[in-house]
RNA sequence: GCCGCAUUCGUCUAGAGGCCCAGGACACCGCCCUCUCAAGGCGGAGAUCACCGGUUCGAAUCCGGUAUGCGGUACCA
């Protein structure tokens, strides 16, 4: 069932699941389900000072909502660990860092590095104003044993360095050729772990992906430039270099990285907009990938069938908010009623809780609103905006919106009172979509009105607004004696202005 | 600075030597539908395929250079 193919995801938990993580997350999981391959979640929290576990909650909870299922990792409700090759979280890994070093430090394939932040930073200081490429001069590379000892009495305590090879570095990226670097511009020796015995990125990455046999490393471009730091680190280790695949940056609109200063990039804000989970997966396959064929409407089902890496964009792509809400409208027509009414009721519920409505829809209300709002969805929290009028007591009334374009304020309230009079000789049981129309349609000609502007007083009557569901539904879903009341209150407002001149 | 990667309509993209004086989608503009708003249908505008050279009978597609952009260059991830 399940071929070689393991390839994971690996945030940081140092901030909520961003965007671009969910577009690298999508593309991993997409592939090992093309390949019958396994998916992991690995959560890299080596940086304890910007860790946290809400962050870490943000990003299982956030991956779980797309529906992408992980083979191994955190459990998304418990947080526990699953899978052959726990732990999945690197502070809990620490061992195996220290291991891994110990086994590069006996083998002289690393070496302790006494020189502080400071002699560094000097060092960089004086090789910048050289112009020269920043580079570590090797100094502690080949201290012999007494020197070190008397580092070690001085009270330093080391960092350990992994040695660069004097070579070129190649590898096949799978989105991008044949890449080579010249392991001379690594920039020297690097750091594999702190001082303080705390394991670094470059190395921890390798450690665990080599533990877990991932076959391919399928990630953002920035880390292109470091892959040969870990080839060399998979070589040292004695480790087959697994494949990598290389996936272009999201960009901000003015093309940098897509970032939080620029774009909104939590996934959780876009959830709380009401951008559903099939757009979103949708969307963001289509930044960087495409099928090859014109067809862009797509289900992760039938991703998971069609997914390959040849594809793959080598350019960035900007995030186009305007496309994705285009694309959450697709997706939010297609889906089943019952399936749209469970989704907007936290919308609603939200909706109560902020005051916006005073009483909650039932659900056969809601079925029967459905509708008149399928189709004007743009996000499930436009649903206040759209039905909302239903929902409370009284409904903002603006004598200035009130009068349509092209009628004047006597003809407004002539107009409702017409009209108030031909919807209340609608018997409460006939008080039906096809019943009103004919009716009031019959007003508007008799009075040598046009209907839309008739249909427009009315309407904002009873609503508030300008833009809602078509009219006569709207009366219906109102009721006979609520769409009356607010028809007198506004002929009311109308009347006492007439009345003060 | 150095190294690396990239470059097709404003945006996402199709395109792997002739099917392309470049196709689709979003956005935009018109028209149709229409009680408003949407949705939908139809049509339009929008790309000297970054630039310059080369290879070839023929190049968006192959090669070289240039430019621009982005990424990396940490005891961050």
């Amino acid at each position: 069932m399940t071929s070689g193919v393991r390839v994971r995801f690996a945030p940081s938990p140092t901030g909520p699941l961003h965007i671009g993580g969910l577009r690298t997350a999508l593309f991993n999981y997409l592939f090992a389900r093309r390949r019958g391959g396994t998916f992991i979640l690995r959560i890299e929290d080596t940086d304890v000072a910007r860790s946290t576990p809400e962050y870490e909650r943000d990003i299982l909870t956030g991956l779980d909502w797309t529906g992408m299922r992980w083979d191994e990792g955190p459990d998304p409700d418990n947080g526990v660990d699953r899978g052959p090759y726990a732990p999945y979280r690197q502070m809990q890994r620490l061992d195996r860092y220290h291991e891994a070093a110990a086994a590069l430090l006996a083998a002289d394939l690393a070496y302790p590095c006494y020189c502080t932040p400071e002699e560094l930073d000097a060092e960089r200081k004086r090789q910048e104003a050289a112009h020269q490429p920043p580079r570590y001069s090797g100094r502690c590379a080949r201290l012999a044993p007494e020197e070190r000892a008397a580092f070690e009495r001085e009270g330093r305590r080391p960092a350990t360095r992994f040695r660069v090879a004097d070579r070129t570095i190649s590898f096949d990226d799978l989105v991008r050729g044949r890449v080579e670097i010249d392991a001379a511009n690594l920039g020297g020796d690097f750091v594999i772990l702190r001082a303080d015995g705390t394991p670094l990125y470059h190395f921890t990455v390798v450690v665990d992906d080599a533990d877990m046999d991932i076959s391919h490393v399928i990630r953002g471009e920035e880390h292109l430039s470091n892959t040969p730091k870990h080839i060399l680190l998979f070589e040292a280790l004695g480790h087959d270099v697994p494949q990598f695949a290389h996936l272009p940056l999201i960009l901000n609109p003015d093309r940098t990285k897509m970032s939080k200063r620029r774009s909104q990039t939590a996934l959780s804000a876009y959830i709380d907009e009401g951008f559903i989970r099939e757009a979103m997966v949708n969307y963001l396959v289509l930044l960087g990938w495409s099928t090859g064929t014109e067809q862009e409407i797509l289900s992760l089902a039938e991703l998971e069938q069609r997914f390959e890496l040849d594809h793959v964009q080598k350019g960035g792509a900007v995030f186009d908010r305007e496309r994705l809400e285009w694309m959450n409208g697709q997706w939010l027509r297609r889906l089943p009623p019952e399936e749209l009414i469970d989704r907007l009721r936290p919308f609603l519920e939200r909706e109560l809780a902020a005051g916006r409505i005073e009483r909650l829809p039932s659900d056969g209300e809601m079925r029967a609103l459905l509708p008149m709002v399928h189709e004007r969805l743009p996000t499930l929290a436009a649903i206040g905006d759209l039905v909302g009028f239903l929902f409370v007591d009284e409904v903002p009334l603006d004598r200035g919106v009130l009068v349509p374009k092209r009628w004047d304020a006597a003809t407004t309230l002539d107009g409702l009172r017409a009209a108030r009079d031909t919807i209340a000789g609608t018997g409460p049981v006939s008080f039906e979509a096809d019943e009103l129309e004919p009716a009031l349609r019959a007003l508007a000609e008799e009075r040598g009105w046009k209907a839309g502007d008739l249909f427009m007083a009315i309407r904002v009557a009873v609503t508030g607004r300008t833009a809602t569901p078509p009219l006569f539904d709207t009366l219906v879903a109102l009721g006979r004696e609520r769409a009356l009341a607010r028809l007198d209150r506004a002929i009311g407002l109308l009347e006492e202005h007439a009345a003060r001149g």
